[in-house]
DNA sequence: CCAATTGTTCAATAACCTTTGAACTAAGGA
DNA sequence: TCCTTAGTTCAAAGGTTATTGAACAATTGG
């Protein structure tokens, strides 16, 4: 793990809501939510946003310790930090996948049929 | 009710959850979710902000249908729309009230002595 | 080594957010 | 009627956010 994340505690509520309050990152996060396990890199998010916009909103949900982002190779591997955001915030996370799942005014979950090779 | 608020299917996910991530109003949401079924007026939130600020912020709340605003006099009585949220988005504003009371960083609950006079 | 693949950084732009004080409206009481 | 109380509206300032394209770095395969 290269790039800066937050220890669990170092996590706040606000910056993490404010983070989910945005329909790109929402729906990144709700992408991730259905692959949950599956470590995925940037490329699988380009239905939401350009490369370098992705860069950006993937940034913010490093650094607002919504996600765990891994180095390897010239890929980031991308994973949920439910772990994390379970302990600090009970119930949190399932409730806003949940509702973003019912939310039409998100882009639906798309079916990419390739994995991240292992 | 004078004043707009949107329908319960036009309550947004991403925009309630853009609402919330702002620390004065997270504030204002715990303490409406503290006495709760208790309409509050605007001077009970002086707390959190200035009386110009508040009349911003809690026209934020209204417009993202986080809470309702009734028009009685000169004050405006506010209360959560937990019916509606919890309709849409169950659970949400549960895990989210429950994780402000546990947060550190958000000014604590004060208590007021002098509820509202009905 | 060369080229392709993955993703980041930078500067610029436009839009939006938060906060402020001054001025305002509207209702209620003396 | 006059004053007070409760909140809103306005314009301005300063800050942050989202998005873009061009340029960059790093790894990997041929």
């Amino acid at each position: 793990m290269t790039l800066p994340h937050p220890t669990a505690d170092q996590i706040s509520l606000a910056n993490v809501l404010a983070v989910l309050g945005d329909p790109t990152r929402l729906a990144i996060v709700r992408y991730l939510a259905s692959k949950e396990g599956v470590p995925l890199n940037c490329s699988r998010f380009l239905d939401f946003a350009s490369k370098t916009n992705l860069s950006y909103h993937l940034a913010k949900l490093r650094e607002a310790g919504v996600t765990r982002t891994e180095a390897v190779g010239t890929s980031r591997l991308i994973t949920l930090r439910r772990d994390d955001l379970d302990r600090r915030f009970p119930g949190l996370l399932d409730s806003v996948i949940a509702a973003a799942g019912d939310d039409a005014s998100l882009p639906a979950v798309g079916g990419h049929e390739i994995e991240v090779r292992a």
